[in-house]
DNA sequence: TTGATTTGTTAATCTAGTTTATTTTTTAAA
DNA sequence: TTTAAAAAATAAACTAGATTAACAAATCAA
């Protein structure tokens, strides 16, 4: 039963019934990815969102000068995809690649608006979901005015304390927006001052 | 008629009947405020949502070193309200002050669920309305990790042409993150590489 | 109309984080 | 089990942007 992960994780927010759930089933559909494969990709169109059930993706672009940032990692119970194309279906900024073989429930915009329509809870939930994405991008926004490399990395392990052990550090210096000599640097330097 | 702009920008996104405008009009209320005045404070409870109908806020927070940084501006016709607040009723980490008189429509959280329950319309457009903050405030991340100081100074002036006029270039500094020492040398650069 | 406060400029010095280069460790494939 | 490739560490030279300080305009209150 690979619907079961996304139908507890709506659970925790609204209750559907026996026929809402059948909708929302035959409105979204269940897919495989492998570890390197791409789900979305800079330049194509992002035509559905995405929600984890299982895996680990980054979401990352490349920038004029050819440098490559990741902006975020997504894993099991978080949606993955990139809203701006989405919601546009023009084509995307972003990348999201698969960092583990990931599996997901996915749907696109066209049967969004039908889930929304059909089951006005779904967009309630929506609503509420992107209000707290945007209070989170806020955040990082703030996180970044005041606090040092350092504090960023210290409350990016304490946020996501699963992802660290997941992904390269490379890829973390990335996300926190720093060189990996820096971030190795700053790892030294905790180690050393914890002694 | 003081709530004729804001009925205005409504009407640019969904259609209401007469009720649903009268409905509107009584779960919401007109405030005005003069230049320097707090519509919220840093320690207390964001009680609304606010949109502007007319006049110029700054949304800003003093960090722990008692730095003060602007995470915002909004001019008429935007929202101003920290979402984090509001949604969770906990104390707000953010200040909204006006930067000359500025008249607003509000509602409350209770008042927002009323109308999203009697005119599902109106979650739609806010639904829609936080999916666009939502990619704005990830395109703010994202041009903080590509674009130099010099980058992002002109990419604001670009995207916000109207704001820099009206409020004073030390808190354009501050909304950029860098200090105004630094902004008044960018400018020096730019106008020396015009001619 | 003047003094006081707010805003903006310039320049010297300083520092957090980058760049470049080399070495070491870990991972994964054969 | 070996070996090549990927990831991480270390260190020196470098730079974007901060800090400090002194001063110049502009605005405002009285």
């Amino acid at each position: 039963m690979k619907y079961a992960p996304f139908l507890n994780y709506i659970k925790n927010f609204v209750d559907l019934n026996e026929k809402e759930i059948t909708f929302l089933r035959s409105y979204t559909n269940y897919k495989k990815y492998f570890k390197g494969q791409y789900i979305v990709k800079q330049g194509e169109v992002c035509k559905h969102t995405n929600f984890i059930i299982s895996g680990c993706t980054e979401h990352f672009y490349i920038d004029q000068k050819g440098q490559e940032h990741i902006v975020t990692f997504a894993i099991e119970n978080w949606w993955s995809s990139d809203i701006s194309s989405f919601i546009t279906q023009k084509p995307s900024d972003f990348n999201v690649k698969c960092l583990e073989d990931t599996e997901i429930i996915q749907f696109t915009c066209q049967n969004q608006d039908e889930i929304f329509k059909n089951i006005p809870k779904m967009e309630t939930l929506f609503r509420k979901l992107l209000e707290k994405a945007l209070v989170s991008s806020q955040k990082r926004i703030v996180n970044n005015f005041s606090l040092s490399a350092k504090d960023q990395y210290i409350y990016f392990k304490n946020q996501y304390p699963n992802i660290e052990q997941r992904v390269p550090q490379y890829m973390v210096a990335s996300y926190l927006g720093i060189t990996k000599e820096f971030l190795s640097k700053i790892k030294a330097q905790l180690v050393k001052n914890k002694s």
